[in-house]
DNA sequence: TTCTATAATTAGAATTGTTCTATAATTATA
DNA sequence: TATAATTATAGAACAATTCTAATTATAGAA
């Protein structure tokens, strides 16, 4: 597991203007110790509470909404159900599959991306999720079709 | 409001195996008189449960979820809040306003998107969506500034 | 340091979109 | 018709998130 200096972390709070907290230090530093892995708040809560006995979930909460607000991390909902973040650092598209749920970024060029008529919004987040079906769901559909037969 | 011939329907649901039930049909109807507003299931269930006095939330819900299983519609959460449905016409973008909500559909060329590492991904529904500020409000937080200046 | 105002955190209740469950109604088919 | 399968219903249950009121931590002033 990577480390990351946490005066790093925290230089990078106070340049937003946020108060670098033991607990917001914590998010972060977990955010970026998982980069790829877009937790949902539930998880990050889980993960944290061991160290941190009185957390509660609605300072994760809190915590997420302000680095959101503040461009530190995107979030996105893939599934309806649950909101998952990620640290920002270069665009990339999500695929989530309908069966198994596995989620796999793909890289995306959205410079390639025609958009007319946004002229005048201000976009701060940029989301591209696909959904479907995984090469290991496909290839069981076809197995289990095959035994059958 | 445009209206639409229900047998046409009918067979939009037939063709994909869908029993084009009455409550089916009126959920189908609502979306193609409302194909740019993207409704969620609330919206839909108020807008028809006073045709259908005895209309249940659920078969709202296991309708919709019919439909996009069978890609007839495609479904989305622009908010973390809710779900909405969008009949597929031809791919577009949404964009969000964080402060008032405002959700504006806007084109977009998806033949352009550079997409690496998806070949054996059997892609079923596509979704860019963008979050930001919309000029109304960026012109309202200016006149506010101004004022308090 | 101590005081004060402000901001952050906490536990748990409340809310809300969605799903589940058991039953009733409808439809298809024998 | 009788029977089976599907669909719809009402409302309870659920789970992610937000809210509330109280407590704690912090920064800056005295």
């Amino acid at each position: 597991m990577e480390t990351y200096d946490i005066n790093q972390i925290k230089a990078e709070l106070e340049t937003k203007g946020i108060r670098p907290s033991f607990q917001r230090l914590k998010v972060m530093e977990y955010l970026h110790q998982h980069k790829n892995t877009h937790p949902t708040a539930e998880e990050i809560y889980a993960a944290l509470a061991p160290e941190i006995p009185t957390l509660s979930r609605a300072t994760i909460y809190n915590t997420l909404h302000s680095f959101s607000e503040h461009g530190l991390v995107n979030c996105m909902s893939l599934d309806g159900i649950e909101t998952r973040y990620d640290m920002w650092i270069e665009h990339h598209g999500h695929f989530r599959c309908e069966k198994c749920g596995m989620i796999r970024n793909f890289p995306v060029k959205l410079g390639d991306l025609q958009m007319d008529g946004l002229e005048h919004y201000e976009i701060k987040h940029r989301n591209i999720i696909f959904t479907g079906i995984c090469p290991d769901c496909t290839n069981q559909t076809k197995l289990e079709k095959g035994d059958e037969q």
